[in-house]
RNA sequence: CCAGUCGGCUGGACGGCCGCUCCCUUGCGGGAGAGGAAAGUCCGGGCUCCAUGGAGACACGGCGCCGGAUAACGUCCGGCGGGGGCGACCCCAGGGAAAGCGCCACAGAAAGCAAACCGCCCGUCCUUGGACGGGUAAGGGUGAAAGGGUGCGGUAAGAGCGCACCGCGGACGCGGUAACGCGGACGGCACGGCAAGCCCCGCCGGGAGCAAAACCGAAUAGGGAUGACACGAAGCCGCCAGGAAACUGGUUUGGCUUCAGGCCCGUCUCCGGGUCGUCGUCCGGGUUGGUUGCUUGAGGCGUUCGGUGACGAACGUCCCAGAGGAAUGGCCGUCACGCGCAGGCUUUCGGGCCUGCGCCAUACAGAACCCGGCUUACAGGCCGACUGGCGAU
């Protein structure tokens, strides 16, 4: 049971996702890609925490480790900063990377995914039976 | 100055805003935070668990000139031998071929035990061609390799048959801890090569790894105790079912093996240990997850001493990442360096200098229990020692 919303919707940061059971879950949401990544988004059934979560995953497909940590830390920075994205609290977003994160401009990167965040929410794409409407 | 050999170091700096992990603190706040290879996971150890009861033999694997260093090594240091380079220096699968087996392709008459294809010489026959018998191994030819080489003597032709020098073997002597080096009576020459084919000799070695291991602990299966029942049982394969997996259950649906014992602990011997039916009840179990292991160590730095050196000793001083879908960063500014383009100046034609603009995780690359090595990757920069040229004094 969640208390009531944070009010002034300065959503706080997001947890990061950590445990390999979460992220299967996730994979099977709404999925949206962009040129730097794919996002998934589930909501979590039975919830007991409260505030959105994001995980990233880097596959062995995009580098060597050098190249994984840097899109990783970029993605990161990228979700910490964008303080405005419209992330749902009772969701959790997992975040794949392409290797075109390592060489986007940050601005150009921080855009895509706040778009990528409304695509979801768009009540036409969230067939995944998540009530779209939040307050405010 | 040019060319080269060897060794070592470095591999962005400063600042601003916003963050991450750990530690200290009641709190404000403060402190620390990737590499020389963190990499490949190729060796050697520490540590953990299992096995280890013992002993020996066998098997298997690794190493292989000598001496030293070291916790240890396949590493390092100093020598020796062989090969390459004008030289500094570099390279080496460098024990044993009279313990034994095996192999030596092609070519060649012949490839390891002595033989003879073309030849050479002598004798006999005969139509000067040639045939047969014998001697011989200098010459030709083949080959990676053909029973020493060159010269003289010698001879029917020849041959270590004889001699000289060289090579080879070599009792013994001297030097060296040793590998080995120097000398060498004597031997007329025999003992070809391959051990990276098997092998022999010497030395070393139990297995698996932090996803080790310990603790806390949802569900499923297993486990222990006890009671009842049963007497062919056990193991392997296959099939079916459950589980995310590890694994578990069933099998009169089938096949195979073993025997009153079977199977496992590398094999064998003596010997030891573990394990092996169904159902009920009770105890209890430990996978996902969490905590520990987790950073004070063959530790770093400095000085002195010993040693040619690897390295060792003494003293002083410091505490230096501990994550766990994995922190150590993101963005921006200035500068240095580098690269590219354009322009200008200069040149001993290799290049050098200046200005402007652009690029720049600056190269290779990211700790994952910890050490010692090896190997591989690496833009650019710096330092030292030495060698060979050319020039000047």
């Amino acid at each position: 049971m969640t208390g009531p919303a944070p009010e002034g919707c300065g959503s706080p940061q997001p947890d990061r996702l950590r445990i390999r059971a979460d992220f299967v879950r996730a994979a099977k949401g709404a999925r949206v890609t962009a040129r730097a990544f794919a996002l998934q988004a589930r909501k979590r059934e039975s919830d007991a925490l409260e505030g959105a979560r994001v995980g990233f995953t880097v596959t062995k497909k995009t580098g060597n480790s050098v190249v994984r940590n840097r899109i990783r830390r970029r993605l990161r920075e990228a979700v910490r900063l964008g303080k405005t994205l419209p992330l749902r609290p009772d969701h959790d977003y997992v975040l794949i990377a392409r290797r075109e994160a390592l060489s986007m401009e940050f601005r150009a990167l921080s855009r895509e995914l706040e778009r990528a965040i409304q695509k979801l929410n768009d009540p036409k794409r969230a067939a995944a039976g998540s009530r779209p409407a939040r307050p405010t």
